[in-house]
DNA sequence: TGCCAGGTATAGG
DNA sequence: CCTATACATGGC
């Protein structure tokens, strides 16, 4: 398992990779030197920040031949390559100053496009759970699987075919409360064929918003989340609690989506980052 | 120590 | 459609 050569991948508008992990969209980034060590499509990457975009050398694959064009195509996906940042943080209205400074204070974060059921499952465990609880949680279930990326310690999410074996004490043990059975049953679902993950993808937004919502445990902010982040629904626009404080602070209760269509969900994530600050 | 956490299901109006 | 309430557990 020798580790690949470092690539590069120019992301336009470039990343602040510290502002986009802690913007709450993925919990298992780990903290490395300077930049991170992350886990996904069943490689374990080093990623760090580099001349408008990053440097990413994957450390370990359990692929057997990946080459260096393909890396370089899935994980570019992954960070949103293609779409300009810097064009996007410049849409706020300059007589809206609250989302004006919060997209300046945001400069760096994207929208990182991760795998649909690592991010349903992860957002179904956010409910009522602080951000490091969620990641504790994450990171137990991922070590109660047991599956590590080949010659390092860190383990891959589980299929839902591998979650759905783990029995009800074991999931319990992972802190999950109340939230256990919905796992269960979600991980079922998809293991059995009753949902498909790529089906869902050619949904269009409400219809994916709606089918995400006829699992128990998902309601409209989860199932947002999980079209936002992991099928890249740009324009959808979660509320959380905190959303929710900044819209009857600062909008009278209501986001102005048309304005900033398709993009709503970026505009939604600067908020969120900016959280705090109201 | 007690409060709160990137909500949801359910019952009742 | 709306509102009120219970909910398991960890982190601070």
């Amino acid at each position: 398992m020798k580790s690949s050569d470092k690539i590069h991948i120019e992301l336009k508008g470039g990343i602040d990779l510290d502002k986009t992990e802690r913007s709450g969209q993925c919990f298992r980034w780990i903290p490395d030197g300077e930049g991170f060590l992350i886990p996904a499509f069943g490689m374990l990457a080093r990623v760090t920040e580099s001349a408008g975009g990053i440097d990413l050398e994957v450390i370990s694959s359990s692929k057997k031949k990946t080459s260096a064009s393909d890396i370089s195509e899935i994980w570019a996906k992954y960070f949103d390559a293609l779409l300009d940042y810097s064009k996007i943080r410049n849409m706020p209205d300059k007589k809206d100053k609250f989302l004006t400074e919060a997209a300046k204070t945001g400069e760096g974060i994207r929208i990182i496009y991760q795998e649909p059921f690592e991010t349903l499952i992860t957002f179904i465990i956010s409910q009522r759970k602080s951000i490091p609880a969620i990641k504790t949680s994450v990171e137990r279930i991922c070590e109660t699987v047991g599956r590590r990326i080949p010659g390092t310690d860190v383990y891959d999410f589980p299929t839902p075919d591998e979650l759905m074996k783990l029995s009800a004490d074991e999931l319990s043990a992972c802190g999950l409360g109340y939230r256990a059975p919905y796992i269960h049953e979600c991980a079922e679902n998809f293991a059995r064929g009753v949902l498909d993950l790529e089906y869902l993808n050619t949904l269009d937004d409400e219809s994916l918003i709606n089918t995400l919502m006829s699992l128990k445990g998902v309601g409209v902010k989860v199932a947002n989340c999980t079209a936002l982040f992991g099928y890249h629904r740009l324009d959808l626009f979660p509320i959380d609690v905190w959303i929710q404080r900044a819209l009857e602070t600062h909008y009278n209760g209501k986001f102005p989506l048309a304005k900033y269509h398709p993009y709503n969900g970026i505009m939604q994530q600067y908020i969120f980052a900016y959280r705090g600050k109201l």
